[in-house]
DNA sequence: CCATACCCTGCAACCGGTTGCATGTCAACA
DNA sequence: TGTTGACATGCAACCGGTTGCAGGGTATGG
């Protein structure tokens, strides 16, 4: 079958043009140190030959890799893949290649991917990491890191901070007479879930609103669907969910029910993501994934020394509530059946 | 700052356990050959100076990077996700990193990344490839490489048939007496959408309907917004989209016009992306994305020689039709205002 | 015409592992 | 006790690039 021709090495391109192998190598390397014709002989060769530097012997004499690892909590979450890809985009322009790995929300497994890529990379970009603090900080000792949302002193950083846009919400809600709001609450451990839980949580404060946090047990549709019934019971007419995905949970449970929205609740996602599509569109925070991608690739950049990017030791990203349809003014007992 | 403690190399070890630097090796690769003594002390001498293995180096001399390179025109495309993440999951079982990048629905830029990806790893998955076939025959010579919906002889390949679920939603569709539908492609290069269409026009034509194909831009939300116009004057009533996405694009753009689904309009998506969360549930075909990329990663691992997986050169997932809320008689003049 | 400097190229060591082969040790067996 | 073979380990070459240093050639200036 087919034979995998294999690539030639420095070694037959510098005979067959009658070079050293060193040559051969400063021929793409560094051509300037040569005349430009025995640049452009050794070129012809190699193109003739289909040669093709060999990436692992280049990385053991000079060290680098050129790799670079991404590492999110859950590649399906469309929070996500804006991000990957702004991020890979980056890389690719100063030719670097990455490594994606989920560690699907367990700070083990993300220790775990971090060994084994150790070595094959120059760099990890951590998402959302849920590693201990002190063991992000006995890590970056080894590698080079960039955190998003997480906020690691001494670590570079990118945060996406939706702190005021939810403020913003709590305000509009409360403006629409509700008096008692839920919070569906993300993954516990997480920087960006404990800053959300922050702050609306002192907007609720100040405005004098009654704030029920509900946990939810993945950041997914399903477990906002899960969560209705405390949703309910728990007698609040308005909600604000750690998410878009399990915002779309609830609005898809409520509806299997018979309850409208924003009739019978009014809803607040968070992210983006999915809520321009929802039926019908959700109002939410919409925060710049793609941005932080970019930022954060571009900072791990800074670091190896590939750009002399200001190496700001923290980026936080500002965010913009987007008003839709999804929050009126509160039913009296949403319990009751619709009966307008 | 962090001064990156460099990592110790066999040689470090060897001295340090006074051994010879094969033998370290040797502990690593092929503990069997040493005896179980000097194993247990290399490696704890190893454990003690921290030493991990240069990936580089090992790579360099066993010609095996341990890599394989996973291309997708679209990450954010949420057909491909899990799809990702099995692989990956798939290939971390055996050891192997894999990269992601993200063609942006080119061949040439395919081409691009594939040629980048070269040397560093061992093996390519294309999901969707659009390469033309010819320069696929080419690489296939080169580099193991396993295809995702794409069908090209002599190329190992994973195909997910939903001919047979599309052409069961178009009897759906006659059954509920709709004489003229439409179907919004996909990508009009790619296997899938062919293969698609191709199902779809076969069934009309036995059935005797007509068919209406519109083309959509990219195969997304805003795409099926943007052709809702197009299809309503087509005078269909009933359409089958490429996928869910722009499915679901129809449907927020019918909602705003007040056109509810499925009174007005009857509509299936494909992939079961996000399908089940639509208001209403969309009846959307099921495929087996995530195993779909679990075998890819076998197939690859099949001909790097690391499984000794039966090496189908092809293999067919089945898809299912999943009926939701979306297929409804159809209405007589769909253009005329909604008066019930 | 010689000294100086610069430009171009080659030599050889090095990066950190892996592996075929040789050597040495020791036990089993005749 | 000598032979044989299995087992454990070391030696050294090799993978394919990169790079500091040296040397030859040519141009430039005195």
């Amino acid at each position: 079958m087919s034979s995998k021709s294999r690539v030639p090495t420095i070694s037959e391109i510098a005979e067959r043009a009658g070079v050293a192998r060193s040559s051969v190598s400063r021929a793409f390397t560094r051509p300037e140190l040569l005349s430009a014709t025995t640049v452009l002989r050794i070129k012809r060769v190699a193109e003739e030959l289909g040669y093709v530097p060999n990436s692992s012997a280049r990385a053991l004499s000079t060290g680098k890799t050129g790799n670079i690892a991404f590492l999110v909590p859950d590649v399906a979450n469309p929070y996500f893949p804006p991000m990957i890809r702004s991020a890979q985009l980056a890389a690719e322009n100063l030719d670097y290649c990455v490594f994606l790995a989920d560690f699907e929300e367990s700070g083990l497994k993300e220790e775990k991917l971090i060994e084994r890529f150790a070595g094959k990379v120059e760099g990890v970009i951590l998402i959302s990491s849920r590693m201990p603090e002190d063991r992000l900080q006995g890590l970056v000792e080894k590698i080079p890191i960039v955190l998003v949302n997480r906020d690691v002193p001494g670590i570079p950083r990118v945060l996406i901070d939706a702190g005021s846009s939810l403020k913003q919400a709590v305000r509009l809600l409360a403006n629409q007479g509700h008096q008692e709001i839920a919070y569906l609450s993300g993954p516990s451990v997480t920087w960006t879930n404990k800053q959300r839980q922050a702050a609306i949580s002192e907007m609720t404060n100040e405005l004098g609103l009654q704030l029920v946090v509900i946990p939810t047990e993945k950041p997914s549709l399903e477990s906002g669907q899960a969560v209705v019934d405390k949703m309910i019971s728990s007698g609040v007419t308005g909600a604000i969910a750690f998410n878009d995905l399990i915002a779309h949970g609830i609005m898809t449970e409520l509806s299997s029910r018979a309850l409208g929205v924003p009739e019978s609740f009014s809803i607040v996602g968070c992210d983006n993501s999915i809520s321009p599509f929802t039926n019908p569109p959700l109002t939410s925070v919409s925060n710049e994934t793609t941005e932080a991608g970019k930022i954060a690739c571009e900072m791990i950049m800074g670091l190896l020394g590939e750009t002399d990017s200001k190496n700001d030791q923290i980026t936080v990203l500002k965010t913009l509530l987007i008003e839709r349809e999804t929050i009126g003014p509160p039913r009296k007992k949403i319990i009751s059946s619709p009966d307008f």
